[in-house]
DNA sequence: CTGAAAGCGCTAACAT
DNA sequence: ATGTTAGCGCTTTCAG
């Protein structure tokens, strides 16, 4: 493990200008430049990034904090961010919030605090205010993706009108009696839709003169089986049945298809479905959808993230921004039959 | 943020005294360690990681090198990797390689000799030999789950075996056309299985007396749709239809099964299916499988690395740990129906 | 453009 | 059991 100072008197210059000339910073000729290279690339010198962090202050590396990492979207949204932080440089440190409650306890009160980091990244976090507060006394670039986050600078789609798109390529398609798979409520500790997808969804039946209809409203875990389970309430209903269904995940869409076969019933000419995300195996499944880009979602996000650390100072205090969704129509959505 | 003088001069003590009270390196006595905790509590002291890390050697975070984050089995692993990190204190900086070829040079020449992390884990790499001792080179605990990687304690379940446990699963029901949905091989370069379950296939049927069939042997790249497009091929041919499919992961088994349902054909009674993983739908799907424990194995190879960094001395060289599966038979696999 | 030197905040001998 | 002190390997004024 060469040191700064081994390159140095290799290059037959000081530590200071090495470290000008690795770093960017300072001015240093090309011709010193160049010794310093030949100097790093024969020692195989990397710098010293605990060394680096403490003269510095910087330790370029950036704390991402994630309700659990094995879901589609999470992991999607991590890669991007991921990518993003590679190509400058930064890496990533994780922390991983499915451990339970003294997890996030120790996480706000020792992990985050110990500068190991220089900004944070959470993702669909619904965090509490001391937390929050906890965050932002850091003073470090904060950035969520999935909000909303009061007070802090957000990365989001619009929910609303994403679900109010689902559910009106439904009704466009002539169907009245329209379903949702909402959010489980117990998940809203751990993450946030906060009933915007619900509110979408209502008010895209009421402007269709519709009136919402408790029979067929379920709520879900995000997963396939949850899917399933609820779509098999829903379908299995002998009066109320509903001839269309808006799962607010794809992964709950997928259960309700796979529901809708178990029970017999063809998808879309029996029952139509829509999910919201675009998920892997949405194409597979002939789902159609409200693509979202998670991944996109990360790389934004934590470009944010290095564009507040490049500036330095508060100018360009971010603000939330919405990001781009599309309708995309496969083979799960159609006419309702007439009966 | 309060630095450790400042506590030291609230306790009355000096900073070398905080810092033993703090790390439990050294003796203090139970009065002065109170005085010091109350002082800490009073300033919200936390220690600043890159000092401790400079002055020590020890960061307390280890690198986790993982193919993708996208998969099931990965993450788990990584979760219960992070579990037994989070419990001793330690963060986890994570390295995706999912970017390609030069993300993974920039790893291996520049970002894991920064010395940011006290040891890495890798989680079902195919590293090249340089790469091997480029990571044997930081002098640092190293230990991998899912080899084999040569000259690197490794974590992993005997996969000839699981493999050949599938097999005579359904060879003890009396199934004798077992298809094989295996490995794609270009996956090989990114992680490794090299091929064991194909061996413990084939020798699993050889001591049954059966000759392999290259036409009951497909490919797949792991996924579910990998898996439904290898099944469509073995299950749509018309002289060779297997009776039973062991795919080499759960993901690709419920491909098969639902490849087999858009045929027309029942599982289990026209083909039974098997998987590897006890995947988080395996159960969903009644999938009979070869159960494997990722997150334990995470946990366990975090564990093996806390304690060589415990040990300090090369004392305990780790040795390959071979770590439990199991049968777990569901709904997908029977006796083959007489025809 | 470059060098000297003073830290960054902590740990680990070494004393006592 | 506790204090003193010398670094850990860099970055960053400040001079020149």
């Amino acid at each position: 493990m060469a040191s700064i100072s081994e390159v140095a008197r290799l290059a037959g210059v000081s530590t200071a200008t090495v470290s000008r000339a690795l770093s960017g910073n300072g001015n240093v000729s090309p011709a010193t430049r160049t010794k310093v290279e030949r100097a790093v690339a024969e020692l195989d010198y990397v710098v010293s990034s605990t060394a680096s962090g403490l003269a510095s202050g910087r330790t370029r590396n950036v704390g991402v904090v994630i309700p659990f990492v094995n879901r589609w979207y999470f992991g999607q949204v991590l890669e991007g961010a991921q990518a993003a932080l590679r190509q400058s440089g930064y890496d990533l440190t994780l922390y991983n919030l499915s451990g339970g409650a003294d997890t996030r306890q120790s996480l706000f009160e020792d992990f985050l605090l110990r500068r190991r980091v220089d900004a944070v990244l959470t993702i669909c976090l619904k965090l509490r205010p001391h937390e929050i507060s906890t965050l932002l006394g850091l003073g470090k670039p904060l950035v969520a993706v999935g909000g909303p986050l009061p007070g802090v600078p957000t990365l989001s789609i619009d929910d609303v009108e994403v679900a109010r798109l689902a559910t009106e390529h439904l009704l466009a398609l002539g169907h009245t009696r329209i379903a949702l798979i909402g959010e489980n409520p117990e998940a809203e500790h751990e993450f946030s839709l906060s009933g915007d997808r619900l509110r979408g969804y209502q008010s895209a039946l009421a402007d269709a003169g519709l009136a919402p209809n408790p029979e067929l409203f379920h709520r879900a875990d995000y997963t396939i089986q949850g899917g399933y389970v609820a779509a098999k309430q829903l379908l299995g209903n002998p009066r109320q049945r509903p001839t269309a269904i808006f799962a607010a995940s794809d992964e709950m869409a997928i259960g309700a298809i796979l529901a809708a076969r178990d029970l017999g019933l063809a998808v879309p000419h029996d029952v139509s479905v829509i999910g919201v995300d675009d998920h892997e195996l949405a194409a597979f499944f002939g789902l159609s959808t409200v693509a979202q880009f998670p991944r996109d979602q990360g790389w934004r996000a934590a470009s944010m993230i290095l564009d507040d650390l490049a500036e330095g100072d508060d100018r360009g205090r971010d603000q939330d921004v919405r990001m781009p969704y599309e309708l995309v129509v496969r083979a799960s959505t159609a006419r309702p039959s007439t009966l």
